[in-house]
DNA sequence: GTTGCATCCTATAGTCACTGTAGGAGCAAG
DNA sequence: CTTGCTCCTACAGTGACTATAGGATGCAAC
């Protein structure tokens, strides 16, 4: 079971850069790996499998919050995964939520590059939609 | 032109939080207003103006360094806005983009949940699609 | 055996756009 | 005169890294 992997062979497997899996180290979500006589890292399989989770994890937007809680409930499959369920809902809310922001705000800035005329500063509808706020509900 | 507007009241008409206030002054994106005796700042309706740019402008995204060049655009009307334009054009790709991105990442959120038994961690669908990373653009 | 280079180590500071806290001073009302 | 709000500066903390400095190690070529 022990490959003995490099720290750099990790991160080519994994697709995570070595800076960020030593931070990943300090924050908890990777565990210490033993040492060489030289005092580096070895990883094995376990760690690759490990750090792909929370690659994959992060680039679907999960917080490091979310992820310890993730890892340590998939380091114990015997429980109950509605929390794992809990935490994925919660997360496709807000990432819905975003999407309706973005949308709504890719409509503003449409609408305010074709009514531009490409003229001048002074006549700039650009300028003229940020500088105007009565339609994008701020309340005074 | 000087009505003497106090921070908390610019921070209530612009809708702006007083340390954030301060914050921009310090970023070079509010100017530095005089002080009253007391060494409190004295604001008046232009900074109102100003702060509510940048709010909304904020608001749609817009990072802090398009600010000041917006910013500074505004200030002089007679330029050409073309400049403007460009700023808001690649804000605009950057959002459709983000849009796409959370798209995707909404569909494979909500399969993960669909399929999920939510039995035992052991059988978890959304742990097993979050640890196997083969369908995600992983390269290797 | 030594030279040279890639990889590795720790520790610290910087990023962005703020937010929070500590420790005071000013000011109006009761 | 005291209470309580607003204001002041200055600095630390947030999240999730990234970048840099200044070395040590490991391995292959010469």
């Amino acid at each position: 079971m022990a490959g003995d992997i490099s720290i750099g062979e990790l991160s080519r497997r994994a697709g995570v850069k070595v800076t960020t899996i030593r931070f990943y180290e300090g924050a908890g979500l990777m565990p210490a790996p033993p040492r060489s006589e030289g005092d580096r890292r070895l990883y094995d399989a376990g760690h690759v499998r490990r750090l792909s989770f929370i690659r994959h994890a992060r680039e679907l937007g999960f917080e490091m919050e979310d992820l310890r809680t993730l890892l340590e409930l998939s380091d114990r499959p015997g429980g109950s995964c509605g929390p794992v369920d809990e935490i994925a809902g919660r997360h496709l809310a807000a990432v819905e939520d975003k999407i309706a922001k973005l949308t709504a705000l890719k409509g503003e800035l449409s609408r305010m590059l074709a009514t531009c005329s490409h003229g001048a500063v002074a006549e700039c509808r650009v300028i003229e939609a940020l500088a105007d706020h009565s339609h994008c509900g701020g309340e005074h």
